[in-house]
DNA sequence: GCAGGTAGTTGACTAAAGTCAATGATATGG
DNA sequence: CCATATCATTGACTTTAGTCAACTACCTGC
């Protein structure tokens, strides 16, 4: 490989491993061992299967389980028997957990944002796509994009994030009741696929698409997480959709999608989607779009 | 400050520390205690005062004793007397050090390597010039140019690089005997300038002006360490010391060169300096350049 | 040449990180 | 329902990291 590329990628290593690395120490130390810490930070919102965790952080079980109970001393977090499986158990933040985490998360922003505190703004736009590219070429091989039935756990998760995400952005709420339904039959081949993207096993995001005997087929349920943007995981998902349709005999895709959500039209709009008039009746959106696509 | 700017950093932290820090873990546990590695690693080759490398590394005296003591034992390194000042101990990798240093630095250029194996031609380049930039910008905080006494130890230090280093590269070797000379006092305002640059503290970079008092001003000992390449460093510095010419009324700056030091050639050419016949007789040199300087 | 300071070493200690095997509760396949 | 495997917990342990103060050797200024 490149002599340059590994030089230039030494002298990173070393900056970023001491930067980084200090805020990381910086933000995490709370009176708190360092250990006790990550873990509340990282295991995430939502319950977890303890040997999901420990797995996930590599950590001996032992270990895990003490630094599960120093939590639990602490209030931050509850370890339950796990609903499917009494022997397994299932950790999930309390309230007070979630605020604690959220503390870190911040005090981990400060640092971040004291850190760039120097940069004027052009040097800000410039820091924020390389790292964006960095992030993207460093996080790539542990990102896995997957066809998975849609009543699967981590499917069920990914809809459940989308759903409670675009509840938050829209004014009036957002009510699966009232949306054009897919069921779990409409996202199995050969009516439809689903994708659930994971890196580092998490689920980060899903894509959908229906694939009806006549017209366009039709994308649904794209959402990626917070914790895995910026990695032009969405453009991926949405190619591999593409080549599912026209893989299926699809000569056209169509979504419908909602003006508040500027991350996703500014997506398809740079992929070729082109604005059409309204083509049903889903009541969340307002906009609607068509792509052609190009047979191979 | 920007809300994506730190929400994008925030993935790049997460990603970069996993990353990053697995790889460190990984090179750097070689049956050896992390602490122990990181200290045969960081401090370099050639003799170092002991505290000078305590507070590089932020280590406790009594700590340090002990990390020295276990890598002597290993036969790693020799700790002897100052000729300075017999309190004080200068650490040094031995022959055997040396080779396990080697062996680390190989490790951590596989690892990264491997890390970035999957991607192509093009996407390697995109990877470079980000890792750049996002080191440049964690590192500039860390970063100070200074004018400095040319017969301080720093400079002398960055002076021994240099002559060391061009040594090695030039086919027939570097003789400072044969090469036109500049005094400390040449180099001392107002008969010239040198800088100093320092990364954490530690110089990194040197770069100098004589300023005589008729015709153009002329560069010197233009220098960057391996460990601070590919900040920007070297542009900053060639700035500044137009910048000392310009106020001490110089018109014109020139400088002699190698064209084996492609970096430095490139760094002229695309800073306005312009390839002229050879202006004096530098036996090492076989290129001359010449820049106007904007009055301002 | 002595007072006061500095450099590194050493012993004694603590906290954190991590390992391992025994144990008890529970699941699963026959 | 029994043998076997799995899961988390617990106790007992080791290693690593790090701190602190006492101490010795040496330096510097007066």
């Amino acid at each position: 490989m490149d002599d340059r590329l590994i030089q230039t990628f030494r002298v990173f290593q070393r900056t970023v491993t001491r930067e980084v690395g200090a805020l990381q120490e910086n933000f995490l130390g709370r009176g708190r061992p360092y250990g006790v810490s990550r873990l509340l930070w990282e295991m995430g919102d939502g319950p977890v299967e303890v040997a999901t965790l420990r797995e996930r952080l590599g950590l001996d079980a032992g270990y895990a389980s003490r630094l599960l109970r120093a939590l639990e001393d602490e209030g931050l977090v509850t370890v339950s028997p796990s609903p499917d499986d009494a022997r397994a158990r299932v950790a999930e933040r309390t309230e007070a957990g979630r605020a604690e985490a959220a503390e870190l998360d911040a005090r981990s922003d400060d640092t971040a944002a004291q850190m760039l505190a120097h940069l004027d703004e052009e040097e800000r736009r410039e820091v924020e796509r390389a790292a964006r590219t960095v992030t993207a070429a460093l996080a790539r091989r542990h990102l896995v994009i997957d066809v998975e039935a849609p009543d699967s756990a981590d499917a069920w998760w990914c809809r459940d994030q989308y759903f409670a995400e675009i509840d938050a952005i829209f004014a009036s709420g957002y009510d699966p009741a009232a949306a054009v339904q897919a069921t779990d039959d409409d996202l199995t081949m050969p009516r439809g696929a689903l994708l659930v993207a994971r890196l580092h096993g998490q689920p980060v995001g899903c894509g959908a698409v229906k694939l009806p005997a006549e017209g366009p087929a039709h994308l649904k349920r794209m959402w990626v997480s917070p914790a895995a943007r910026g990695l032009g995981l969405a453009a991926t998902m949405l190619e591999r959709l593409e080549a599912i349709a026209r893989d299926a005999g699809a000569t056209e895709v169509g979504l419908d999608t909602n003006s508040a959500l500027v991350a996703a039209t500014t997506l398809y709009e740079s992929r070729g989607y082109a604005q059409v008039p309204r083509f049903n009746d889903e009541t969340h959106a307002d906009r609607w779009y068509l792509k052609r696509l190009e047979q191979r």
